[in-house]
DNA sequence: ATAGTTACTGACCCACAAGTCAGTAAGGCC
DNA sequence: GGCCTTACTGACTTGTGGGTCAGTAACTAT
């Protein structure tokens, strides 16, 4: 008989919100989610997530910040910790990273970040500095090294290591618009840009 | 003293009312846009503007059926009109077509179309039809008359044409996300593009 | 037990923008 | 000039969803 309506958590709610909301907004975009959807899937009722989030933009920055930087982390701690070769650390961490993608759920928010980006220039701040020029700087220094080692012969990619990631970002979004008309299996499709770019730039 | 308050001009008015739109939904993007002010923009009232288009929704779509399509156009023509060798029309007509499009109004609706697509399945599957498996297809037949030419060795670029467009998408998405963060030389990048690709695959 | 603190609820408010429609006037025709 | 059709206007209605807050009940300290 007891039953109590509900239980006092203040330590894991935020937590527990940010994860309904991630999934909520992964599944109908910003706009579309609904701040009470977000709350009864989060087991909670609208007040309470305004009492731990001041506003639906805030809720929504959180989300991106929680669940976007930890893929990165793990692949530049690679890249820190061992002395891989630049060659297997391509065909190995790094297209294992690049497959990953398309399949885990980042590349809803990777969508989401394309959508909504400008229309929040402070998260896109943060995103810049936390994953984006991170990630660039590490494939940056990773094909320096190549070149520096003899394995690579110098080439623009040096200048543009953005023509090593496009096909990652294409293979998250392409199957999120165009699944239904065409399958596209992107794990085949990033090995082969691997090879390409390989051997476009073997010494 | 005559002074019209307006004037009736049945023909010119849906054009009139699509560029606006086309205007306001690249500045602002679907759900910020306001109807009325596209209305204001065409010098047209809400009504007038509900008597040609019956939703938002509508007009949106009409938006990007009307200026989307031109811009492959022209591109496909070149492919069928002359006969070029692979490797001249990569590097003539093809690079230039995708230096030009972080430049145009085109890389704000590519950027609407990864947002919105999802949630107007009807028209994504007009976009498909018309733009990108046609896009696709031109670039693989391409890339096969090169191979069949002897231009080309067999690679794997054969089954994935995507892998020469990614970063074309990239060059047009990335500047509108980080422009103030950093600039990105999207020529450069993507004659480095074309380099590598010709480098990675010439016979 | 009982009083005090505060995590939590849910009914409410209200701003805002999509969509409507009764009325108005432009322009064509006799 | 007078009449008719219809392109056009703009004030209104309506649904929706973000954000609030007075009240409630779970836990705590005494």
């Amino acid at each position: 008989m007891a039953e109590p309506r509900f239980q006092r958590r203040k330590e894991d709610r935020p937590e527990e919100i940010a994860t309904a909301a991630m999934h909520t907004f992964a599944e109908k975009g910003y706009a579309a989610t609904r701040v009470e959807e977000v709350a009864q899937r989060a087991g909670v009722s609208k007040g309470l997530l305004y009492l731990y989030f001041k506003t639906k933009e805030e809720l929504f920055k959180a989300v991106i910040r929680n669940f976007v930087s930890p893929h990165l982390d793990s692949l530049v701690r690679i890249t820190e910790s061992t002395d891989l070769s630049a060659t297997t650390f391509i065909r190995g961490p790094f297209l294992e990273f690049a497959k990953s993608i398309p399949k885990s759920p980042a590349r809803k928010l990777i969508r989401l970040m394309i959508a909504e980006g400008p229309k929040h220039p402070d998260l896109l701040e943060w995103y810049w500095d936390n994953v984006v020029s991170r990630g660039i700087g590490m494939l940056r220094s990773v094909i320096e090294k190549g070149v520096a080692d003899g394995e690579f012969r110098p080439s623009a990619l040096q200048e543009f290591p953005h023509l090593l990631v496009s096909p990652v970002l294409f293979s998250a979004i392409f199957p999120q618009l165009f699944e239904p008309h065409a399958k596209l299996d992107t794990d085949r499709m990033l090995e082969a840009h691997v090879d390409l770019v390989l051997h476009a730039i073997e010494a």
